[in-house]
DNA sequence: ATCTGAAGCGGAGGGCTCTCCGTTTCCTTC
DNA sequence: GAAGGAAACGGAGAGCCCTCCGCTTCAGAT
C-alpha cells in the first residue's frame, strides 16, 4: 500500500521482517491472544521497536496478513519460470492451502482487524484473483487447461478445498487433483 | 431483557444503580475512555463489584444506554396523568432531545458495543416508537393532535431537532415547537 | 433475637499495553 | 576513515484491565 514495507536502514528493513516472521509463527500457532512483549522478545528486539513499526496490534495482524498475501502471489512469477503453467497453478494451488491453514490460525486476530478496516479483504482477494488469472491465462496460451475458467469461481472451489484441508489433511491434496482435472484443456465444459 | 436489573440483595441493587448513574456521568462528559476504577472509585464502590455486575466495558455502556431510554419510556405514563396529551408529547420530545445530547457524549463508547451487540439499536429504537405511538395515540384521541402520523417519522424528525441541539441549544427547542405546531389537529396535511 | 449460609463486597496483585527518552547504530559527506 | 546528524533501538515505568479469594452483609428460618 504504502511504502512502510522499506524503512529506509537496513537494521530497520530486517527487524521488520523478523517481527512478521515470528508474529507469523506466534499468531497461527496459538488461538489465544499472544502478548506482544512476547513477540518483541522472539524477534530478539525491544517492545519499543515493535510498537515503532506496528503502532497497534491490528497494525501488526494486517501487515502479516498483507504479508502472506504478498508472498504468495509474488511467488507466481517464479513459477512460471520453473514449471510447466499446469503444474505451476497446481503448485500455487497447495501453496494457497498451506498458507490459509495457518491464517485459520490467525482467524481470532484478523476478526479485530476487519472491523478496523473492512476494505482489506476485498483489497486482498482482488491480489489473488489477479495470481490466479496469470497462472491459468498461461496454461490457456500453452493449451493445457481449457479457457472457459473464472478466476473467481476457483478462488471459490479452493476455499472449498481449504475447509476439507481442516477434517484431514490430504483431503485438500486429492481435492486439488480433482480440480486440476477438471481444468485440463479437454476436459468436459463446466456448465 | 433478563432480570439482572433487579438483583436479589438490596445492597446489590443499590450499587448497582449508584455505577450507572456515575458510568453515565463520566461517559457522557469525557470523550476518552474513562477508567473503569475510576467510575467504581466515584460511586464508592470496590473495583469488583463494577466488574461483578458488569463483566465488561461493554456490558456497562449498553446497560447505561437501556437504562437511559427505559427511563425515557417510562416516563410516557406519569406525563400522561399530569399532562394534557399535547403538552405531555412536546415535554417528552424535549427530554429525548436532552436525553440524546448525553448519548451523544457517550457515542465513543457505544461504537464498541454496536459491534458486540448490533441488535440492540433496533430493539431500542421499538421501545421508542412505541413510547411515542402511545403519546400520539392519546393526542389523536383526545382530538388534539391529527391522526395521520407515523410514530417513526416522527422519531425521524426528532432525529432532525438533536442534530440542530447540537449547533446552538435554543434551536432544539424552537425546531420542537414547530413539529408540534405541524403534529396538531387541523394543520394542513402533511403531504 | 439469633443464627446461618448464600450473596455480595473490596482491593491487592499480576499481566498486558503503550509511551517516553537516553543510548546506539547506521548512512552520508568530506 | 572520521565526523556528524538522523534514524532507530531498548526497556523501564505508569496506567489500565481483570481475576481471585478472604471478609462482610443481607435475608430468611427458627
Amino acid at each position: 500500500m504504502n511504502g512502510s514495507d522499506s524503512p529506509r536502514r537496513a537494521d530497520a528493513r530486517r527487524n521488520r521482517e523478523k517481527l512478521l516472521a515470528v508474529a507469523l509463527r506466534a499468531l497461527s500457532q496459538s488461538d489465544e491472544d499472544v502478548p506482544l512483549d512476547a513477540i518483541a522478545k522472539a524477534a530478539g528486539v525491544g517492545i519499543g521497536t515493535l510498537y515503532r513499526h506496528f503502532p497497534t496490534r491490528e497494525a501488526l495482524v494486517e501487515a502479516v496478513y498483507r504479508n502472506e498475501v504478498e508472498r504468495l502471489c509474488g511467488a507466481v512469477d517464479n513459477l512460471l519460470r520453473d514449471l510447466p503453467p499446469d503444474q505451476a497453478l497446481r503448485e500455487w494451488m497447495k501453496r494457497f492451502v498451506d498458507y490459509v491453514a495457518t491464517k485459520r490460525g490467525m482467524s481470532a486476530a484478523l476478526q479485530s482487524v476487519v472491523q478496523a478496516d473492512s476494505g482489506l479483504f476485498s483489497e486482498t482477494r482482488g491480489r489473488m484473483t489477479d495470481a490466479l488469472k496469470k497462472l491459468l491465462d498461461s496454461g490457456i496460451g500453452a493449451g493445457l487447461i481449457r479457457p472457459d475458467v473464472d478466476p473467481d469461481d476457483l478462488l471459490r472451489a479452493m476455499r472449498g478445498a481449504w475447509l476439507a484441508a481442516d477434517e484431514q489433511a490430504d483431503h485438500a491434496g486429492r481435492l486439488l487433483d480433482l480440480l486440476m482435472d477438471g481444468l485440463r484443456y479437454g476436459a468436459p465444459g463446466k456448465a
